[in-house]
DNA sequence: AACAGTCCCAACCGCGAATGA
DNA sequence: CTCATTCGCGGTTGGGACTGT
């Protein structure tokens, strides 16, 4: 009876909800000293009482040092459509294709900017209809505003169509996490952007933020799937 | 100024996979 | 092989911040 009690007791103990920054303090100092993995344990240790799996994801979405915050970048908006288009809702993956971002940002982004203008158009966020939009609108669009924007840097956009994107020509055998991370698109000889490039920390390349909002309106956009419904008629 | 509605993001939850005893 | 524990992922939610009326 008593042990139920003390198990009850720890429970009880067991915080939950916004972190201290005490708490943070002495998560980033064990850390430190000690290295992440073993969640459980570490809480313990740490002196925490938080879960492990609270442990982890606090590190890992917030106290990590190489966290990136601030806006998504085009560069960034434009990795997430593509690597969405391929591998769907794998947050954690096209995760690891943008440097200090987490899955839970990106997936935080698609819900509230992709989502949000998927209903605005009354359509599903997967279905077909919209995912044409992002590929055959939003995509080249978001390609000509970086091009626009990074005229000034060492990059060198690539002639971004959906045709010979990568979406329309891949199947799921020849893609893989390697040719991305190397080549943001396919050939060898084409001189494309790498994803290092569309990536890195040069602050001309990162100030875009929230640019994605703006691109068009809802009109554009139900003129455009408007005609894209008439051609699948004809 | 006050209120309602919406947006955004940190954090939690459930589940399946991996690992170890 | 089995069972318990831990880890990691994707989905969901709570609440503060922001915006419009």
């Amino acid at each position: 009876m008593e042990e139920v009690g003390n198990e009850k007791k720890m429970e009880m103990e067991i915080r939950r909800g916004p972190w201290t920054a005490e708490e943070d303090m002495k998560l980033i100092n064990y850390i430190a000293l000690h290295g992440e993995g073993r969640w459980n344990s570490l809480s313990r240790s740490a002196g925490l009482n938080r879960t492990g799996k609270s442990c982890r994801l606090r590190w890992l979405n917030y106290l990590r040092p190489d966290i990136r915050r601030g806006d998504i970048s085009l560069q960034e908006q434009f990795v997430i459509l593509e690597l969405h288009s391929r591998w769907g809702n794998r947050w954690s993956k096209i995760a690891q294709h943008l440097p200090g971002r987490t899955d839970n940002e990106i997936k935080n982004y698609w819900r509230t900017r992709v989502q949000k203008h998927a209903k605005l158009l009354k359509c599903d966020v997967n279905s077909k209809q919209f995912k044409d939009t992002l590929k055959h609108l939003w995509m080249p669009r978001l390609v000509e505003r970086i091009a626009a924007s990074t005229q000034n840097v060492e990059f060198t956009p690539y002639d971004y169509s959906p045709e010979n994107s990568s979406v329309a020509t891949a199947t799921s055998s020849s893609t893989s996490s390697e040719s991305i991370g190397s080549s943001f698109y396919g050939g060898d000889q084409v001189e494309y952007g790498t994803l290092d490039q569309m990536t890195n920390n040069d602050s001309t390349l990162f100030n875009n933020g929230d640019a994605f909002d703006n691109m068009w309106s809802v009109d554009e956009l139900n003129i455009w799937l408007l005609h894209s419904n008439l051609c699948d008629l004809i």
